[in-house]
DNA sequence: GTGCGAGGTGTACACTTGTCTACATCCGCA
DNA sequence: TGCGGATGTAGACAAGTGTACACCTCGCAC
């Protein structure tokens, strides 16, 4: 029975000509839980019903409902960050504009347009993608730990990744690493805030946009005025912290 | 039936005797919750046998399961909040050290330990609380737009307590009181995840507590940065968002 | 006393759910 | 050609669900 279920990884192969079973029920699976419920909450016949399958069917291809959580979170995970990442080398030109190192100020007013060309970013692809990142958000705090477990693993994965990036396109040699990851987290976190308001209040658009411009750059500016203005004491503390 | 329901506030008034089957049922409900589902797809047998209770005496009560999950979170609302106002202002005696006005790395240094004590204290607050704070979380972003409506005013609400203790406890001349309201807001959100990430992981505990402290920290110095240092540029660009 | 309404119980019905076993296809391969 | 495995279907089962109706039992006003 295992070895059926783990050697049917087409998905990972070329492509599927005739979107397989498995994929219409994650399908199914994703478009309910968007719609209606949580993931984990749903009802293996409702999840093959709305894929046109007999309900056995599902046990031809998953062992449990978290497993086609997972199915459906790997997915959504390995797109998001591709997507992410890819948008962000795309907008790395007016990214060098920045590049030069200069005192805090000046790197930061020449971070501004940056910041705010990655937030319209990532607003536009949570936009795109609107049915996968609710359901992400949902069960982030939902109730299996295996698919809280995971989705936080891919919110870590995308915090890394920004990390990365920033470091990368801007050189910031007054933070520390692990601070630049520490303030990715929480960035990352707060937009997943923010994103939700943004689905959820399309009259307000402009306003949340500003918000979460106004939110990034604060702490960006915290960050190097801790780590710069007062370079002794804050890593100080930061190093007796841990 | 509607006059029934309404009538029937006791929870309001001076103290329930016996624990009349309403709370039985609330309380039920909070449990199960807490372990098990979320509050939305709790069943109605589910609940009244962990009550104790005949399945049908849930009709009496409430008409639906957003009508439980309201009552539900008006109480654990009420709690929180006050049990969050009024552990800050005991710890009002240490804010006063800190309320003489300067320039803005004198407020910085001087806003370190009431961050600290204030940190200390919501983390405290939602290990005690920890059912009620898991299940509110859990329904921000569940499946029930009536019951995600009411929590996204409960953390407004204690995002508007805390700009407002933050405002009274130690003036900041060089902000206006809107920005206040929104670093308190984005600070209520990310203690939610700093809160899930403690609870669930008592081994890191320590380190949480330092990164929440410092996220508040660099905020702060981001949002009198960017007051102080650049008013007219920062503000200007403020008013021109809106 | 009588009536009454709120809180609570018991029983019943139609329906959905997860799971099991058995049967029907299809496709690759020897 | 035949075989075996992967995929999908059909039917049946016990268990659980929401809801409806009838009934009981207090406390209380008249």
């Amino acid at each position: 029975m295992k070895k059926n279920l783990e050697g049917y990884s087409k998905r990972t192969g070329a492509a599927v000509a005739h979107r397989s079973g498995r994929q219409k029920l994650m399908e199914a699976a994703l478009q309910l839980a968007a719609s209606t419920r949580s993931l984990a909450s749903l009802g293996l016949r409702e999840v093959a019903r709305q894929a046109g399958l007999n309900p056995n069917t599902f046990y031809r291809h998953f062992r449990s409902f978290d497993d086609l959580g997972l199915a459906v979170i790997d997915d959504l995970a390995g797109e998001l960050r591709q997507g992410l990442r890819e948008r962000r080398r795309r907008s790395a030109v007016s990214a060098a504009l920045a590049s030069r190192p200069g005192d805090a100020a000046q790197v930061l007013r020449q971070a501004e347009p940056v910041v705010r060309e990655s937030v319209a970013l990532v607003l536009d692809f949570v936009t795109e993608h609107q049915q996968a990142y609710v359901v992400g958000i949902r069960e982030l705090h939902g109730t299996s730990p295996v698919l809280r477990d995971a989705l936080r693993r891919v919110f870590d994965q995308l915090a890394a990744d920004m990390a990365e990036d920033v470091l990368e396109m801007m050189p910031l040699p007054q933070m520390d690493p692990q601070s630049v990851r520490e303030i990715a987290a929480a960035v990352i976190r707060q937009m997943a805030f923010f994103s939700m308001d943004y689905l959820e209040q399309p009259s307000q658009r402009e306003a949340i946009c500003g918000q979460a411009e106004r939110f990034i750059l604060m702490l960006l500016w915290g960050a190097l005025a801790t780590g710069v203005a007062q370079p002794g004491r804050a890593q100080a503390r930061v190093a007796n912290r841990s």
